[in-house]
DNA sequence: TTCGTATATTCTGAACATCGAATATAGCAC
DNA sequence: GTGCTATATTCGATGTTCAGAATATACGAA
């Protein structure tokens, strides 16, 4: 694979490595909201909100649209959606795995004494 | 979502977040290689190698099998290598977003010259 | 035991990310 | 124009990540 893909790659996990900007791709599954409803949502500080808003907004991951003195966000492509959903099978097998070793340890703890 | 839900998910981003451990993932697909292997394939210092590999196994992304002197790693779960196969559709479709918006940019401006 | 190979860990300095506070901009109403 | 609301940007402090150098550990062979 060429080393931009990668560096590609890289930046958008990047930009999806933060648990404040999760939820925001997480509120916009559904259409786009405006930043004011995010942050009540999600009861982020404005300035906060806003910089992780151009975060997401740098890699092309969320586009604004401009309504009076609103702005109202909407993922920019249905595969973001996909990766998260992914995502979220991929932790319900790991919480799966998680409490599967847990049990084993507990009949190992149980069968020693 | 609870929030225990959102920063596993963002630690496992944060975890995927650089392009020599995509790489490394990438590498192991079709099954485990030694830690030697992938610092030969991928051209890296052996201790940048074993820091990147370390923060895999923290994050659980990959496990070690020590065979000798020698330690073989294979990617944990198979959603892991999904969620990079539904990345690299996502890269494609970005791909041509941008290069259609190249063309736009073009004919635009032959059009105004 | 000593040697050699494979891998891991620790340390240091540079680069980057994050937060909240303050400030700036843009648009509408008056 | 002034004032109000919504959003963005800049700044400074603090923490995190990174690469490479040096060192440490684990293992098998002799």
């Amino acid at each position: 694979m060429p080393d931009a893909l990668r560096q590609f790659k890289a930046d958008f996990f990047q930009a999806l490595a933060h648990p404040t900007r999760i939820a925001i791709i997480e509120q916009l599954r559904d259409g786009e909201l405006s930043a004011g409803t995010l942050i009540d949502r999600l009861k982020l500080e404005q300035a906060n909100a806003s910089q992780h808003l151009a975060v997401l907004r740098a890699k092309n991951i969320v586009t604004g649209r401009k309504s009076a003195n609103q702005v109202f966000y909407s993922v920019r492509h249905p595969l973001i959606i996909e990766v998260l959903d992914v995502m979220r099978r991929y932790f319900h097998a790991h919480m799966r795995e998680s409490v599967a070793s847990l049990k084993a340890l507990e009949k190992a703890g149980s069968g020693r004494r």
